[in-house]
DNA sequence: CGATGAATTGACCGATGTCAAGTGGCGTGG
DNA sequence: CCACGCCACTTGACATCGGTCAATTCATCG
């Protein structure tokens, strides 16, 4: 199955991965050729949080979850990768290490470049550059973003805001529904929104009841999509008109 | 005072800064010679929140506030920015508009380079490319640990927290102690920290009980930094042995 | 059919936000 | 130079979201 020159297929998920957007199709060539693939059991890491950041990769097969253990113990869930999407533009950079663990979900294949050699390539072609930029700079929104709304809202929008997150990444149609296609815990779920698995089940358990959602064990399907949203962006309050 | 060729004397800081380091005199020079230097007063903002990514700033002289308003009308205020300091990295990618306002504290003055300039510089010069990018990589971890710190730690922490960074960046020694050399309202170290007016005031006034901190109308001076250190820091628990 | 780990549910409580009232210091204008 | 008013700050009372913990229940897999 891993034939050497299977690479070749994955040159649509390369050439449409925003590190590598606007590069011609013969460095986009040139880069397939010069990545080494790697497939990983869903009990190795594939980077280790603290390890000095050596490559770049882009998941090509598979899904995987970025954890950040903090230093008093607690476990965030970052962020969940699918195939097409990259980490690891840090390891363009010399004298960092990773700033978390990236843990398969499942199997799961990636490409991989040295950062040493991604650099090269971002000397020749400042383009791939601005792109590593853009990505940094846009994930800085995001990040700033959530931190925000940490700030300022309640678990109830923060956890809409998570599940539809979701949809958009791992969602698949069912019907009229929208199955997130991946094993998914309360605990996950908690890690990822920033809250614990009591209060998400409680959350869950009560939208199940309205019929906005259903769940089970690890998985959860969302109905009714609207209802969903008006909860991760409820009206303004009223002007004072 | 604002005289053209006085430009030079700030061609230290211009070196200095992380998005120039690496480079030759005379490319320091080059940029020198690109930028334009213009003074703010404190009631005109350098850049607003919602307006194009226009240009990048250094900050020569004077202080100013980064500040971002959420949708829902909350004020954060993310930093604070110093002589030597940069901001507007997002200039050089085009379709970007500026994420927050900075807001000069007194009059103060910048060098400007449109982004559309610096991006042909980093075309020319890649190491300012690596340097832009090193900086962003940067500023997502720091983002990134705040959100863990409030998701994780008290106000108490995170207050002590916001006074060290202040102190490492506008502390002026004053005997034994550190006075942070710019106003700053109970108000603008509630923004800064992520809680309300009410609790850093009730958090000061234990603290200077205590002969932690000295504190009055927008002014802020720390007295015992060890002290302030085991609250930011806390010896972890203790372990299960 | 039993074991394992996920999920539910209830009781409790504590940190911190909200709001209202009051205090005090600094600057301005008379 | 004094008085006034503004604004930062203080302080108290109170409410509440959501975290913690313990006890069960449930579902899935071997």
């Amino acid at each position: 199955m891993a034939h050497p020159m299977t690479n070749e297929k994955y040159l649509p998920l390369l050439a449409q991965n925003p590190v590598f957007v606007d590069l011609s199709d013969q460095v986009h060539a040139e880069l397939l050729a010069a990545a080494v693939r790697r497939t990983y059991a869903s009990d190795e890491l594939i980077v280790r949080q603290g390890d000095p950041a050596y490559a770049f990769h882009l998941l090509v097969e598979g899904k995987a979850k970025l954890l950040q253990v903090t230093a008093n113990g607690h476990q965030v869930l970052v962020r969940y990768i699918v195939p097409g999407q990259q980490t690891g533009v840090i390891s363009v950079l010399s004298g960092f290490t990773y700033p978390l663990s990236i843990q398969p979900i499942g199997t799961c294949t990636t490409l991989m470049w040295p950062g040493e050699l991604l650099a090269q390539f971002i000397e020749r072609y400042p383009r791939i550059g601005f792109n590593a930029l853009r990505i940094m700079v846009i994930r800085n929104q995001q990040r700033q973003q959530r931190y925000q709304e940490l700030l300022t809202e309640r678990v109830e929008q923060r956890l809409a805001q998570s599940l539809l997150r979701l949809a958009e990444q791992v969602g698949r149609p069912e019907g009229d529904r929208i199955l997130l296609d991946l094993p998914l815990s309360r605990e996950d779920l908690a890690e990822y929104t920033g809250t614990t698995l009591f209060t998400v089940s409680r959350i869950l358990r009560q939208w199940e009841e309205q019929g906005f959602v259903q769940s089970g064990r690890e998985r959860v399907c969302l109905c009714n999509l609207p209802a969903l949203q008006s909860i991760a962006n409820p009206a303004p309050d009223l002007p004072i008109s």
